[in-house]
RNA sequence: GCGCUCGUAGCUCAACUGGAUAGAGUACUUGGCUUCGGACCAAGGGGUUGCAGGUUCAAAUCCUGCCGGGCGCACCA
């Protein structure tokens, strides 16, 4: 299949075959007075044992005549040591839009991965838990992630892990036995039951802080589990279920799904089996009566496997999990998005990963915590926004500015719109900082229709297909040389980047460069709509900008989808 | 104690990984509705990039040392 060259690329390549280099360093000018492409002279000019500036210089006059070059580029000028491009208008217009025209949702999109796959765990929550924020900044991340990396040609395989066989289980099992009231909602809707068993958790780890006999208590009931049989096995089965379906009800909500689910009761028996070969083998030994992995000569420390008193701690899953994951699929590189808090659990999972003789790629991608405004969040003391609760507030805000603009839609169509908004309000929000910052969750500014938000770039969304909507029809071949103004210029140099936005975000594993880019198209887009007349325009002139507009929209809608993200068009 | 990480405008964040005059949003002040959707747009003020050295043509970015916040470091996940 023939893949489309993007026109920046083309264009660097060109210029770099035009004057010989072996490596030229490209940026783009901070100014459109500037120039649209950049070629920096510092090195180049060291060698030749020149002044870059003076460089420079010769380099434009050189190419002044160059045939070649004049195909593509209406100037070029040298602006102290940086050599200046100014693109043709005419041949930027018609490479930009055709290509969007013919590359539809694949625009943007390269070959690098070259179809390997690629496996990315993520969301990882834990039954009988509640699914807070941190969950949330967790999927968004991981979704938008898995999306890049398809863009960026591999075949990227999503799936979550779901804890549902810890001590937390005991815990909670131990509160909910306690309570009647518990048991007596359990009528209620099975999604429902797993909300409230996460507030059951809470209160549990609460009520236990000082509490050594129902420590013990809690103990017993654990055992009961790991022999699966028994009251509290049962009941495990059946609250299990329940978190289960929560979940899934929380992925559809977001829209988000995965091609596979783990769960640590599966895999924690063949877990115990590989722990004990690694004994044998040495890589795991006893010490103080427990089972470790020695890493003091990694300089990792040391990582505790079983308890003294048999039990298995966390590793003995995630190991079994790595295996059975080699074991069925041929991963290239396996990726597991978890908060950075577990950064030296993971270089320890991983070495002892690469000791049992794999040689994939592992990858801990990491993001720092998510925080509101009134301070620190901890699901052991339970002050936690739960996705419920936020979702709730937030749909409440949009829904109210929602029915305050559209007075004559029905309830529906109104809670529909606002509930798209709503998750988009919470990807976009988790997805625009850099994953090694704190996000401080701020509801109020999160939910405005203004600045850098998810509403404001579907708001420009929407306003577009509105355009798109009145020209019906009838729409013949645009004569694109029309494009004529400035800031058509400067929205298709703009719309030019996104391949490369899409390249630079995929390597570094960061989402937020594509909603940055997003808001910047956007705002070019309102400040030329507010300018520049479309629909009024003269024949030849309209058809153009529609043209435009429409390759616009398709690149608004393909980074949307990289995020995860409904486009709305109409709110 | 050892290790990781963050520190940029009043606030929330960018800065193409060493490049042009450090940019956005918000807040504040001001201007624009006989508009293709004003949920918008435009203009303005606002900075010793935590501090001090160093490396070089060039440092918010790299190195060293401080200061301050956060997080890890054996039976939690």
């Amino acid at each position: 299949m023939l893949m489309n060259i993007y026109i920046l690329e083309e264009l660097k390549e060109t210029i770099v075959s035009a004057l010989k280099l072996e490596k030229a360093n490209f940026s783009y000018p901070p100014k459109p007075e500037l120039g649209d492409l950049s070629l920096a002279c510092f090195e180049p000019a060291q060698k030749s044992q020149q002044n870059p500036a003076e460089f420079a210089a010769d380099l434009a006059a050189t190419l002044k005549d160059n045939q070649e070059l004049q195909k593509y580029f209406s100037d070029i000028k040298a602006a102290g040591p940086y050599l200046n491009f100014f693109i043709s208008p005419a041949y930027l217009a018609a490479s930009v839009i055709e290509t969007v025209k013919k590359a539809k949702i694949a625009y943007g999109s390269n070959r690098t991965g070259a179809d390997r796959q690629v496996m990315i765990e993520y969301s990882n929550g834990n039954t009988h838990k509640e699914y807070h924020v941190g969950h949330l900044r967790n999927i968004s991340y991981g979704d938008a992630i898995n999306h890049l990396l398809d863009a960026n040609g591999y075949r990227s395989i999503p799936v979550s892990y779901i804890n549902d066989f810890g001590i937390h289980i005991a815990k909670t099992i131990w509160n909910w036995q306690k309570n009647p009231e518990y048991q007596s909602s359990s009528e209620a809707k099975k999604e429902d039951k797993g909300y409230l068993l996460g507030k059951c958790y809470s209160e549990a780890s609460r009520l236990l802080e000082d509490n050594p006999e129902g420590k013990a208590e809690v103990a017993q009931i654990m055992k009961e589990i790991e022999s699966r049989s028994g009251a509290s096995y049962e009941l495990w089965k059946k609250t299990r279920e329940w978190s289960i379906e929560y979940f899934s009800s929380i992925y559809k909500e977001l829209g988000i799904s995965f091609s596979e689910i783990f769960y640590e009761s599966e895999v924690i028996d063949s877990g115990l089996k590989l722990v004990e070969e690694l004994k044998t083998k040495g890589i795991l030994r006893l010490s103080e009566g427990a089972l470790i992995a020695d890493l003091e000569k990694y300089e990792l420390g040391v990582l505790p496997i079983i308890r003294s008193d048999g039990t298995a701690l966390y590793p003995v899953a995630d190991l079994s999990l790595a295996s059975e994951k080699f074991k069925k699929y041929d991963l290239s590189r396996s990726i597991y998005v978890v908060d950075i808090r577990q950064s030296l659990y993971f270089k320890q999972l991983f070495k002892i990963i690469s000791l049992m003789g794999y040689d994939q790629s592992l990858v801990h991608l990491t993001y720092d915590f998510v925080t509101l405004p009134e301070g620190m969040m901890s699901s052991r003391t339970g002050n936690v926004i739960t996705y419920k609760e936020l979702r709730d507030k937030l749909f409440a805000r949009l829904s109210e500015e929602t029915s305050l603009r559209h007075q004559d839609w029905t309830a529906n169509r109104i809670k529909a719109v606002a509930m798209t908004l709503t998750v988009a309000t919470i990807k976009f929000e988790m997805l625009k900082v850099s994953a090694d910052k704190i996000i401080t969750f701020n509801i109020e500014e999160a939910a405005r229709f203004d600045g850098y938000t998810a509403c404001y770039l579907q708001y420009g969304y929407a306003r577009l297909k509105s355009i798109v909507r009145k020209e019906g029809f009838s729409f013949g071949a645009a004569d694109l040389n029309q494009l004529k103004e400035p800031k058509e210029k400067e929205l298709l140099i703009k719309m030019a980047k996104y391949p490369e936005v899409i390249a630079q975000a995929g390597a570094k594993y960061n989402p937020s460069e594509v909603t940055k880019y997003l808001f910047e198209l956007v705002q070019l887009f309102s400040d030329y709509y507010h300018e520049i007349n479309i629909l009024k325009a003269e024949s030849k002139i309209r058809k153009a900008r529609l043209a435009l507009i429409k390759a616009l929209a398709q690149i608004l809608h393909n980074g949307f989808d990289i995020l995860g993200i409904e486009a709305l068009e109409e709110m």
